[in-house]
DNA sequence: CTAGGATCCTGTCAGC
DNA sequence: TGCTGACAGGATCCTA
């Protein structure tokens, strides 16, 4: 779930609380969610949190970096002197850590923790060298960040995916980086145009409407703190919520459209949900 | 090479 | 209440 806002506002959260931290132990609840020898980091410091697309990238003292990848359903829980939740929105992240979808959780030298939690054990991290991590297959194939892209850039992207409809492309990661679900239907709707249109069959200017449409929808959702986090630190359980503030189109089937009045729809695109304006989407 | 579908996993919800 | 199937904010692997 977590697309790249929510990485992104997971990685600000974490690097607040956590760079000078230290790991003093990781428990490993589910094998299947954790790569390599969590030994290898106990003991290490934490110096930053990096991201790319949607991965999370905890880069530590001895040299080595734990990538953190969310997929559909993971959420990262800091419990210290203050809570900070993001991830998957779902209420789990109230229960008592670790909880049932706890997957992995590390002790910290100050007596804080970090808790990985997910419910469909997608999401995993992975410890890694730094040859590793240059070598990676999906670091290593991974597009561009969308607002690094220049329109041009973007169009000719398209141009190479004519036959396909727009939302696959925008959705594979090696394309463009970091869209998902949420902002793939949202960007479409920006940009006006039918998330199964063919690449082949936008303009020019559609093509640079929808590359805008898609940073500055992404940008918008960072900056309300992502769709999906949660702060502990506010008692009145208000959280980041680009859904319920900045979503046009994105699970709102039924409802008007905010540009055009026109009924909001749902059908299925690229194997996904996909939610549209029947009336100003062409 | 592309496009489409199945798959990993677990929970929730709608419809009998 | 209990069952069944569809679906879920992702990515990969397989087939055609």
């Amino acid at each position: 779930m977590p697309e790249l806002p929510e990485v992104e506002t997971i990685r600000r959260g974490l690097e607040k609380y956590l760079v000078g931290k230290r790991f003093l132990k990781l428990h490993i609840l589910c094998e299947k969610s954790f790569r390599g020898d969590p030994a290898l980091v106990e003991g290490s410091e934490i110096t930053a949190f990096e991201r790319r697309g949607k991965a999370l990238l905890i880069r530590l003292s001895n040299g080595l970096t734990i990538m953190a990848h969310l997929r559909m359903t993971g959420q990262m829980i800091y419990d210290g002197t203050e809570r900070f939740a993001a991830g998957h929105p779902d209420e789990s992240f109230r229960e008592k850590m670790p909880g049932r979808f706890t997957r992995i959780y590390a002790d910290l030298d100050d007596g804080s923790h970090l808790y990985f939690n997910d419910l469909r054990k997608f999401g995993f991290w992975a410890v890694m060298d730094e040859l590793s991590l240059a070598t990676d297959k999906f670091l290593t194939s991974l597009g561009p960040e969308p607002w690094d892209m220049k329109p041009g850039e973007f169009y000719e992207m398209l141009g190479r995916h004519a036959g396909s409809p727009v939302k696959a492309v925008i959705l594979n990661q090696h394309n463009i980086a970091g869209v998902g679900n949420i902002y793939a239907d949202e960007g479409c709707f920006y940009a006006g145009i039918l998330p199964w249109r063919k690449c082949g069959s936008l303009s020019r200017k559609e093509s640079d409407k929808l590359l805008e449409g898609l940073c500055k929808v992404m940008q918008a959702s960072i900056d309300s703190g992502g769709s999906t986090m949660r702060d502990y630190v506010r008692a009145d359980g208000t959280r980041g919520n680009y859904l319920e503030k900045f979503a046009s189109v994105f699970r709102r089937e039924g409802q008007e459209c905010p540009r055009c009045g026109g009924e909001i729809l749902k059908t299925r695109t690229a194997g996904r949900g996909t939610h549209y304006c029947g009336g100003c989407q062409k």
